[in-house]
DNA sequence: AGCCAGGCTCTCG
DNA sequence: CGAGAGCATGGC
């Protein structure tokens, strides 16, 4: 039993690589909002952030920590795999950490663009060097934007878990168990009753379905949009799609493409929260939203970000 | 207990 | 067409 576990601890091979990342960037404060993740999924603590990724057909678990400042940030980033990590996968894999706290974004025009809005101002003073986080793949982002229609993200999240436990490849290290987000294919084939055993409603269970087949079946190139100038002509698109509106479409952009143009200002959460630190509270309308977001020039989706953390932070 | 929660589609009138 | 019902489930 010991010796067949060591056998397969053998078989996993690590490598290590350091990472430069665009400065200003604080890991600490940017690793913060995956601190109450899923041990098996994502999650960072005390300093160090872990995530299965995909790289190609392979699994790897990437261990992130911070090394340097945040005006000089870099990386450590350790890759365990199950087979060879060829120089091409270690390529890859950097391209996804990069992706995932998206090391290459320069902040500094945001900050200039608010420098005139007093309360934004302030709050990128205080958060200085936070950076949105991105998933690896625009799927990723979008099934998780479907799932979190209409309920409270506290409900979406328990959802998002079970799926992901279902649904996508397991990857095993040191004892431990951890489970990838399912691909395109996983989840067009994914059964309508396990599919609801994992919380989704039917109407849910169809759109997932039908977008992960189109995605599978190469129908729906989701990743083309990363490349599109035009911000509205993506929403459009993506609007097309069934289950997909332009709020799900919004949200697929700032948190799966760096794309931080669009603000989805009929967020409720976003209302509230703009009005948490603009209006005293009160009760604030999408258009008002609208207009206070216009201090944000082209970087309203990560103003909002900004907005989010600060309340999250109490700051 | 019931009603709401980071929406969207489908169905009526 | 525009308005309204229905959905899933954890929390208040």
């Amino acid at each position: 039993m010991l010796g067949k576990t060591e056998t397969k601890e053998k078989m996993i091979k690590t490598r290590k690589l350091t990472i430069r990342a665009v400065p200003p960037f604080d890991f600490d404060l940017s690793a913060r909002i995956f601190s109450d993740g899923d041990a098996q999924i994502q999650k960072y603590e005390n300093g160090k952030f872990w995530q299965v990724i995909r790289i190609d057909s392979k699994l790897a678990l990437v261990i992130v920590r911070a090394l340097g400042t945040v005006d000089e940030p870099k990386l450590s980033v350790e890759l365990n795999s199950n087979g060879e990590i060829l120089n091409n996968d270690k390529e890859k894999a950097v391209g996804i950490v990069c992706t995932l706290f998206n090391l290459r974004f320069d902040l500094e025009p945001f900050y200039e663009e608010v420098r005139r809005d007093n309360i934004m101002a302030g709050l990128t003073l205080r958060l200085r060097g936070l950076k949105s986080p991105t998933t690896p793949t625009v799927f990723e982002a979008l099934i998780d934007s479907i799932v979190e229609q209409q309920i409270s993200l506290k409900v979406a999240e328990g959802m998002e878990r079970k799926l992901i436990k279902t649904f996508g490849e397991n990857f095993n290290l040191g004892g431990n168990a951890y489970s990838a987000f399912p691909t395109p294919e996983e989840l067009a084939a994914a059964s309508v009753e396990r599919l609801r055993s994992c919380g989704l409603s039917s109407k849910k269970t169809e759109y997932v379905r039908e977008i992960s087949r189109l995605v599978a079946d190469g129908r729906l190139d989701l990743e083309k949009f990363r490349h599109y100038e035009n911000a509205g002509q993506i929403v459009s698109e993506l609007d097309r799609v069934r289950g997909i509106g332009v709020w799900t479409a919004e949200m697929t952009m700032v948190r799966g493409m760096q794309k931080f143009e669009a603000l989805p200002a009929d967020d409720l959460g976003l209302r509230r929260v703009v009005s948490h630190y603009y209006c005293k509270d009160k009760k604030i309308s999408v258009e008002e939203t609208h207009a206070i977001a216009e201090k944000w020039g082209k970087w309203k989706g990560l103003a909002a970000f900004y907005l989010i953390m600060a309340e999250w932070l109490e700051c």
